[in-house]
DNA sequence: GCACTAATAT
DNA sequence: GATATTAGTG
């Protein structure tokens, strides 16, 4: 029975939360433009790839070009680091095709969901940052991202291990209890199932699948950040907001491209965990069509 | 030299 | 607090 409750969370959870749009471009988006032409790197979505730099921020409005879930400098604030006006010393003439950097990558529910499936797919012993960031294939996400994400990650489910070690709930339910009792915990972490396996490593008992209850209490910074990149996206941009309204966050699955080479001689006991793209069917998503659960995790009062 | 982790910085 | 970056280590 027990298996057949892992096999169940697991499969409700990809299924309310794995959607297209969730696997949006980002080609454009982490990439800076100057290393995207230096590498010839082009959009899957866009035959557009002109490397100009004057991209038609709004040339498309039926286009899927979603705003980044990247963190874009202060809209109203006159502080713009992203042309290199950093600390004065790269004033203007500064030669902005090597030394770019990378907007700062934001977690969205949705990516940190597939960042645990990953982990959850290696098991603990496999999940190191190459690993993950090759299993979650998503395109501009580097192994420095995963690694610092985890790093915060395993914190997170050590916090856990100590509540449920003498609490009695479990895993899960100590990350209920967390979310319930402790503020702090409440925010991304608590958007994902944590995988049983990874709290008891020696346990035999397992746990009832107590989905975090959904107290979206407060929607906070995750949420924030994201609309914020939605409503005035202004890094180095390009993409217009889509005229549903609608924001996601704008990766994208790796091209087939890439291959995985299985790095550990034998992965966990779960599936082959396949390069996320092929569950992506579910055309109906859109923000008012009502015929679907529009995603849970972007609060938008309710509840 | 690469990759991982922990520590530290932004 | 969330990510990025650096430092130490295998």
């Amino acid at each position: 029975m027990r298996e057949s409750e892992d096999g169940n969370w697991f499969s409700k959870w990809e299924e309310e939360f794995l959607r297209p749009d969730e696997l949006m471009p980002l080609t454009q988006t982490l990439i800076t433009p100057d290393l995207a032409i230096a590498f010839d790197i082009r959009s899957p979505l866009t035959s557009n790839n002109n490397p100009s730099v004057s991209p038609p921020p709004l040339q498309n409005p039926a286009s899927n070009h979603l705003p980044a879930a990247v963190a874009s400098p202060h809209p109203g604030s006159a502080e713009f680091t992203d042309s290199g006006e950093l600390g004065g010393g790269t004033g203007t003439g500064e030669e902005p095709a090597r030394t770019l950097k990378r907007p700062r990558l934001v977690w969205t529910p949705q990516l940190h969901k597939r960042f645990v499936d990953a982990v959850a797919h290696l098991g603990i012993k496999n999940a190191v940052p190459k690993t993950i960031m090759q299993l979650m294939s998503v395109d501009g996400l580097t192994r420095e991202n995963v690694a610092s994400h985890l790093q915060k990650y395993r914190l997170y489910l050590k916090r856990m291990q100590g509540l449920s070690g003498g609490g009695g709930g479990g895993a899960v339910g100590a990350a209920a209890a967390a979310a319930a009792s402790d503020p702090a915990t409440e925010h991304l972490f608590a958007s994902s199932p944590v995988p049983p396996h990874f709290l008891r490593p020696n346990a035999d008992h397992f746990l009832p699948f107590v989905p975090v209850p959904a107290h979206h209490h407060h929607h906070h910074q995750q949420m924030a950040a994201a609309a914020a990149a939605a409503a005035y996206h202004r890094p180095v941009g390009h993409f217009g907001s889509p005229p549903n309204g609608q924001f996601e966050h704008p990766f994208l699955t790796r091209q087939a491209q890439q291959h995985v080479h299985r790095v550990g001689p034998q992965l966990h006991s779960h599936g082959p965990l396949q390069p996320y793209a092929e569950d992506l069917e579910s055309p109906v998503n859109n923000a008012n069509g009502g015929g679907r659960k529009v995603l849970t995790l972007f609060p938008t009062g309710k509840d």
